[in-house]
DNA sequence: TCTTGACCTGGAGTACACTCCAGATTATAG
DNA sequence: CTATAATCTGGAGTGTACTCCAGGTCAAGA
């Protein structure tokens, strides 16, 4: 599978994706004899794990890393898990502060609408 | 209350409130004679809503231009609580990505988590 | 009064994550 | 074969949101 395609399936663009490839985050990808990348399978399984962490605003150098020690083999398992451990903690917290801030969205948009209603009301008083 | 204070209390840089300002998101900061930032309960309340919108991601831009709506009077009600609509469903759609980032870490790390099982089991048996 | 710390301004620098570009090479449809 | 589209590289540019700094003024305790 050639860059372009990747881009396109994965909604990426092929300059991330070089992009990804030049600071090492996406370090395995093979090219045919004329230097074009060709993305295998184990690429494009690496590429959805990115997106999802990436969305979540995981930073790139925490995937990096994370990259590297499984590349180190099996002794380093738990530094990775506490990776994904701490990651997690943070993105919990995060949720938990965006909650927060739902919240008050919704308590000002109520106002909002309660302050229309009265809008309305007045409107229609005055027409009378 | 002058800004070291806040800066103490809001967990905000004093260079950050002065930032704020400059770019017109917290533009009524009274001066005392001498030139120095008076921030009174006004500018507090606002901070608190900056912050806690900033914490989930609301853009900067999206922030100046709503409180320059509520400059303006109740004529721009609609507008403003359209502005606080959109960016709640922006919010509740980062959740839910964020919430299956998550789902996504709790599996690998229950994969991890079996891993080190696995590995124990190993050791006792090779120490046996 | 002196000195130390807080505050001021304007502007430059930083961090992060892309995004774009020029100039060259390669692939592919007609 | 040719023209157009896709790919390549290295490096520069962008957007967002701060963050830092120099050089100067102001305030408050010893």
């Amino acid at each position: 599978m050639k860059i372009g395609e990747v881009s396109k399936q994965h909604n990426i663009s092929s300059d991330t994706l070089r992009y990804y490839e030049r600071i090492g985050l996406l370090p395995s990808v093979k090219r045919n004899k004329s230097g074009i990348r060709v993305y295998e399978e184990i690429d494009m399984r690496r590429i959805e794990f990115i997106k999802c962490m990436r969305r979540a605003g995981l930073p790139i150098e925490v995937l990096i890393e994370y990259f590297q020690l499984i590349e180190q083999g099996d002794q380093t398992i738990e530094i990775r898990k506490k990776i994904l451990v701490d990651q997690r903690a943070k993105l919990r917290q995060k949720m938990e502060e965006m909650q927060s801030t739902l919240d008050l969205l919704d308590h000002k948009i109520a106002i909002y609408e309660q302050a229309m209603v009265n809008n309305e009301k007045k409107i229609f008083e005055n027409e009378e």
